[in-house]
DNA sequence: GCCCGTATTGCAACGAGTTGCAATAGCATC
DNA sequence: GATGCTATTGCAACTCGTTGCAATACGGGC
């Protein structure tokens, strides 16, 4: 493993303290508490799962804070959401690329639709009405093939 | 007015309650109470919005029965539902046609995505992935080019 | 190292649903 | 028109967030 590329993209959640501070905002215990949580954590996490896991580290964690911080760092672009098929919020940590999400609401399963894959999409949509998509938001559902084959009726 | 065309579906809410007895399901007051509110219902509602209306009809009126009665009701395709941008359910009735959504999130506003527009999105995914989208489920949030145009980075 | 403006927090109350359960009431059958 | 099976209701408690407000505590400036 000493072959590692140098451009790669450092961990960079320290740098998170000094993107707030620049834009006049603070680096507090219970933002040292979440961006912790959120370097150990990859995919898809629920704001109730945040806050859990938050509430481990320190046990006074409070919900509002916790999600108040997550709009905070979604504006920072840390992290984005999109929504489950019954409209909770669904995190993103650092997604490596933006992506849209395609569920199957018989078997619950989650696909990612990449950039490359929604380019077409995405272009359609900008084409015929101006409108830019915001692709990481967006939370397809419907009937995967597996599960059409299965019960092609039901 | 005299020449309104034959073919056309008729309003068609009497049906409800034989559909309901088709399979088994009952005809209760408080179905009634809604179905009557959906009667004079267009366009999209909040849930929230319909045990509300239920309620100015009939004050004894309880979420929990208008909600499980939303989801009998789109089982039998009368109502659907997709998610504003903050995933709060909101109803079509009786859609015309089915159709998704666009929604700005600067200004708001929300434009329907009929099937033809929709077809080409819906045909790459089914033919990339064999996965059959649920077009009325199906909400796009973005910014439209108004709002674009008048704040480019914001 | 202290000051002070203001960003942030915690609390409590609220809004939108959802769920388990015991009581009620459709409706098919006789 | 009465009976019985079971779908449906209402209640209460719970989940996931959101919001207003007074108290707290960052952190830039001195
Ligand atoms: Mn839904
Ligand atoms: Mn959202
Ligand atoms: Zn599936
Ligand atoms: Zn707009």
């Amino acid at each position: 493993m000493g072959a590692r590329s140098m451009d790669e993209a450092p961990a960079g959640w320290d740098e998170v303290a000094t993107r707030l501070r620049a834009r006049g905002l603070r680096w507090t215990a219970q933002r040292r508490t979440l961006v912790g949580v959120l370097a150990g954590t990859s995919g898809h996490v629920t704001g109730a799962d945040l806050v859990e896991r938050c509430r481990a580290v320190d046990p006074t964690t409070t919900p509002s804070t916790v999600y108040r911080t997550l709009d905070v760092l979604e504006d920072l672009g840390i992290v984005r959401h999109a929504h489950g098929a019954d409209g909770r919020e669904e995190f993103h940590v650092r997604p490596a690329a933006d992506h849209g999400h395609l569920r199957c609401d018989r078997c619950l399963q989650v696909w990612e639709i990449g950039p490359d894959e929604a380019r077409s999409l995405v272009a359609a949509i900008e084409a015929a009405r101006g409108f830019t998509v915001d692709l990481s938001h967006l939370s397809i559902s419907g009937r995967c093939a597996a599960c059409r084959e299965a019960s092609p009726r039901g």
